[in-house]
DNA sequence: TTATTATTGAACATAATGTTCGATAATATT
DNA sequence: AATATTATCGAACATTATGTTCAATAATAA
């Protein structure tokens, strides 16, 4: 890939990032973007087809590394796991998220936090499955097991957005362990 | 309220909750919903300032509705939930839904769902300190109140969220039991 | 019946979208 | 170092959606 090309996305992403956390979605135009960018109009749409995908392709990048570096620590930790909860993919999610990777955190504080909960709720379904096993043990009741994985990927997604609502005071060990707790 | 007044506004209120079920709220055009409604540009606009103030009155008249006969069953029952948890102002909120009171069904089984959703938030926030207790005498962990508030919270939408999205093919009954089971 | 008020439809200004194209500058290739 | 390729620029353009205005008409309330 081009340098220049790399230099204008990496430049339109950070753009668009800081508008995101400064408005909602809908009120962003193409025209501010390319403003606070400072590229041409045609440089724009050169990249990105609308504002849409631009979003789509943001996200992709955002939880295309988190997701890349989590399964990763997955299969080396493997055997803590299966032992105890207080070790697991969710703190080193909520580390990510604590470490701002990729300004993740500045997103998901913003208002827009719903538009990327919905693509981390989609790269959480492939990454739980692994991880049922570690609930089934726990799990005693007599709900569906659609249901019972449903709840568990809710409740981290709303876990993490309580922390992050309310101002990132915990550790992420202490999530994780009232992530456990409450599940 | 004229009675033309209230004829034009039921009928934009149906021509967006129709548009609502066929694509995102993000498409639809103010054009597209006169044509629909069959009625003049000048009126939509002597309606609503904006398609934003439109949803937002859609969802207060849906939810005001709901939450209105709700905290009434509330207070009503108030002694059955002290005792147990089968019967609850959840059950009458699943059942609201089952009934389609409004074409809230219709609404929460769209893509816009998430738009519903943040309203039915806010309203159940005020609705769900008066059945904290009921919740409180099962806990016995050392999470934050905010953070279990919030979890309950979520827990009830993301119940229904997965109920609408399976195709609700459980009774409120079985569903309201989920819920509580879960949590 | 009369006064009031909602609706209509067309016209209008404004603003955003997405495209086109020739010129220029940065990169890759040989 | 010379050349070919490709990205960016900027301005112009057609198109589409927004929200407003206004005089005429029709429905409702008094």
């Amino acid at each position: 890939m081009d340098r220049r090309q790399r230099r204008t996305r990496g430049i339109i992403f950070a753009a668009f990032t800081e508008l995101l956390s400064e408005k909602d979605f809908a009120q962003i135009t193409v025209g501010e973007i390319i403003e606070k960018a400072d590229i041409g109009r045609a440089t724009f749409y050169a990249h990105f087809e609308t504002k849409d995908f631009l979003l789509k392709e943001l996200c992709e990048e955002l939880f295309c590394h988190i997701f890349d570096t989590a399964a990763g620590e997955e299969n080396r930790h493997h055997h803590i796991f299966a032992c105890n909860g207080s070790d697991s993919v969710f703190l080193h999610l909520f580390e990510h998220v604590r470490k701002n990777d990729n300004n993740i955190l500045t997103l998901l504080s913003s208002r827009n936090n719903e538009l990327f909960l919905r693509y981390f709720r989609g790269n959480l379904e492939r990454l739980i499955d692994s991880q049922l096993a570690l609930f089934d043990s726990r799990k005693k009741t007599a709900v569906p097991d659609s249901f019972w994985r449903y709840h568990i990927i809710s409740t981290f997604i709303e876990t993490l957005k309580w922390w992050v609502d309310y101002g990132m005071k915990e550790t992420p060990e202490t999530i994780t362990e009232y992530f456990f707790e409450i599940v």
